[in-house]
Formats: structure tokens, C-alpha cells, sequence
DNA sequence: CCAAAGGCAAGTGCATGCACTTTTTGCCTT
DNA sequence: AAGGCAAAAAGTGCATGCACTTGCCTTTGG
């Protein structure tokens, strides 16, 4: 077992299974509602349907596949009150890191969130997008490690992949660079003085705003379930 | 497939084996570090070794279980520091729930939250701990049900759920029933009033007080792992 | 007496096969 | 033309088999 699948890198060839599938699942390629074939994605990655299985299961015990007993699995489909509900959590879950790291953080973690923060005003400047988007990433994970508990950071590593695809939407509003940008600054400042009740509220804010633009926007629409001859007009 | 299996109800064969593992970690039957041998599992429940695998793989999906690449399947370790993250989001996320539950319980939750818990002081000034216990997890899945959302509620299950076997320390505590109902009975009085704030502090600190209780006690020794022959004494 | 080397048993990882369930399709009825 | 039925096709669920990896134990040379 080498050089043989071509997108992913290592571990056990189930391991490769659930990133490559979950993989496609986050960025958006497969839609919610999408039939997850075993026998296809097997062929697809040229291996037998046993990994895949496994695959499927794991990312259905971690919420984004759904399995219909002898009915196969779709990537999950997500109504629009669940959706609702991972953004509010979302919410709290980065208030309690920003609340923590406001406390926790140490000197080093301070000053390396202070400089890049500072930096990236530069991609708002130049409107880079791209790195903006790179950045943001980075930025939000440090305050979850910032956080110094393993557990809530896992929690929000979690939420925070499966709201992925339907972040997307904010991408398409004019100024948002700026705005996020504004909001960084709040939570950075609150940070820096230690003030974790600011932090948490300024964390908070900042998601919201997302969800609102994510909820106008793009509700990534499910793939239709197949109509059988009795429902073709 | 249908009375085949002693001790699970139903679904398909690896959800049947994924229930049974994880109730016999949760409960503590299986200790930390335990070896999960893929063929002795399949044989004591006399299914063949695929579901079994299957079910290894969900249970390390959701951090039950512990797999090391050809090495088998282990209970998950948790150490110290891991625990005592896991106590303090669990803190959070009840502190979240009360929060929310204070302010958007219906009028029918409230009324049957406070009935319980009223009830439930019959069952301390008797002593009768194994019905305090069944109505102490019912409380708190009223909570995360009053939260009415359903992520923060799922994730607040699997917390809870998987510090379950950490819990039963606190049950050596002299005095801890009434204890219990005094925590308890500040939540219920400040959702009751709709004090958010309150509501959220009160459920974090019962929390915490667990937290402590069953980092004096009992952490659970975790399995050693067989000692090698060089390793004798 | 110890360290490295080699062999063996136990156990994992994946492929394959078959039974069973669901879905589709083609045909017949009304 | 719409509905109903049954057989075929498609697809899932689990068992089994085999190659490979790992850990343990013995052997061998120092």
C-alpha cells in the first residue's frame, strides 16, 4: 500500500475512505441529499466495498452522512432549523473559546494572534480574498486552541467543518472582508486586556453575522430524491 | 434476523454491536485501555467479524474507543488532563442549556420540570438513591431538550454520555442527594423566573461540583497495558 | 549473559461471495 | 392511459478467506 490511491495521503485505506468522502462532503462537491453508492465510490477509488462501508459509518456516527437501513446513505441532509441550531452553537461554542483564551492564552499566543491579525489588515486592504479566507481559518483556530481545553476545541473543530459548506454564501457579500476584519479587531482587543466577558461577546456577534448572511444566501439545496414512474407528470 | 441477539434490541447488526460496546464502556464494564479483540467480540456475540470492525471503527468515530492501526482496538484512555477538559465543557455546555431553557421553555416544560423536581424531594429524604439517580438523568435531559436546539443538545448527550463511567464516583458521597437537589432546585428557580443569567451559572457550578467529586475519587485505573517478559520482576 | 536475528502465532485489513431487501421495469388489466 | 402486479435488476448486509502486520519467543553469535 503505497502510491496507489491518488488524493489522499496515508493511514489505513478506510482512513483515506472517510476523508476523501468527508472531504467532498465539506467542500460541497457532493450535496446534501446525494445518494453515496458503495459500489460506486468502491470503483471510484479502486478499492473494495468493505473500506467504503466503513467509511460510511464513521461519517454517519459523526453526522454527515445519513444511512437508511438496506436503503443506502446520503450525504445528510440538513433542515433549515438544524442548520439554525449548528450556527447558534457555533455562537457559543467560539464565545467560550474566545472567553477562555481571553484568560488563558499565553504570552506567545497573545502576541503571534496580535501580529497576524495585524497582517492580514493588509489582504483587506488588497481585497485578496483568498488569503483573507486562509487567514480566517487560521485566526479562529487559534482561539480555539487558545482555549487550552482539548475537548471544547474538538467540539467546535467539529461543528465548525459541518457549517463548511454553508459558509460559502457570506463569500458573495460586497465588504465582508472589512467587516470580519472589524469584528477580528474587537475580539483581538478584548482578548489582549484579558477581558473574557467582551471576548465571548464579540466571538459571538462575529458568528451570528455569518449565520444571518449564510441563512439569506445559499441554503445549498438537496439533491431531489429520484421520482419512480407513478410521480412523472 | 430477529430474536437472534441476547441483550439488544434492534436495527441493523452493527448498530446492535455499537450499542452493546458502548454501553459496556459507558457503564464501565469495559475499563480504559481494555483490548477490543475483533474476533472474541465476534464471538461472544456470535456475528461474524465485519460488523464487529464496523462497529470499532463508529465507536472511534465518536471517541469511544481507541484504534491503532493494525494493532487493534482499545477503550479509550482518557487522561487526566483530557477528563478534567471534558468536565469543564460539559460546565459550558449545561451552563448553555440552562441558559437557553430559561428563555424559551414553554409554558407545559416549565410546569413539568418544576412538578419533577418537587417530586424528586420525596426521593432524598428517603434515601432512595437509584431512583434519585434515574430522575437526576431525566432532569437533565430536560434541560438540554428546554434548550430547543437540537446540536448543542446532541453534543451535550455525547459529552455527558461519555463521562458517564467517571460519574459514579460521586455516588460515595455522604449527604450528595441532598446536595444534589439544593443545585438543582437554584436552576429550576431561576428558569422558572426566566433569569438567564442565573440559569446558566447555577448549571455550571452543579457541574463543577461533580467535576470535583470524581477527580478525588475515582479516575477509573485505567488497564495496563501486558508486560512483556523483559518487564518482569 | 546480553543483543540481534529469525520464526511463529495471533490478529488486523481488505476482497470476495452470497443471501436478502429495495427499487425498477415490463406487462397485463381495467 | 392509469393502475397493479410480478419478475428482474440493483444495491445493501454480513460471512468467509487470505495476505499482511505485529508482538512474542526462541535461537544464535558475540
Amino acid at each position: 500500500m503505497s502510491g496507489k490511491r491518488g488524493l489522499v495521503r496515508s493511514g489505513t485505506t478506510v482512513d483515506q475512505m472517510v476523508r476523501a468522502i468527508a472531504d467532498r462532503i465539506v467542500t460541497g462537491y457532493l450535496r446534501p441529499g446525494e445518494k453515496l453508492d458503495e459500489g460506486s465510490l468502491a470503483a471510484r477509488f479502486d478499492v473494495s466495498r468493505t473500506p467504503v462501508r466503513e467509511a460510511l459509518g464513521q461519517l454517519s456516527a459523526i453526522g454527515l452522512v445519513e444511512r437508511r437501513p438496506n436503503r443506502g446513505a446520503i450525504v445528510a441532509v440538513v433542515t433549515q432549523e438544524h442548520l439554525a441550531s449548528m450556527f447558534e452553537s457555533m455562537g457559543e461554542l467560539e464565545a467560550i473559546c474566545a472567553r477562555f483564551s481571553a484568560e488563558r492564552m499565553t504570552g506567545a499566543e497573545r502576541r503571534s494572534l496580535e501580529m497576524e491579525h495585524q497582517a492580514s489588515a493588509r489582504m483587506v486592504q488588497l481585497g485578496a480574498e483568498e488569503d483573507y479566507e486562509y487567514f480566517n481559518t487560521e485566526f479562529h483556530s487559534r482561539l480555539y486552541r487558545g482555549a487550552h481545553n482539548t475537548h471544547i476545541h474538538d467540539l467546535t473543530v467539529a461543528t465548525r467543518s459541518r457549517l463548511a459548506p454553508f459558509r460559502r454564501a457570506q463569500f458573495m457579500l460586497p465588504g465582508r472582508l472589512a467587516k470580519s476584519w472589524q469584528e477580528h479587531d474587537v475580539i483581538v482587543t478584548a482578548i489582549m486586556r484579558g477581558d473574557a466577558a467582551a471576548a465571548g461577546k464579540a466571538a459571538r456577534d462575529h458568528v451570528s453575522i455569518v449565520s444571518e448572511a449564510s441563512a439569506v444566501f445559499a441554503t445549498v439545496d438537496p439533491v431531489e430524491p429520484r421520482l419512480s414512474r407513478s410521480a412523472r407528470r
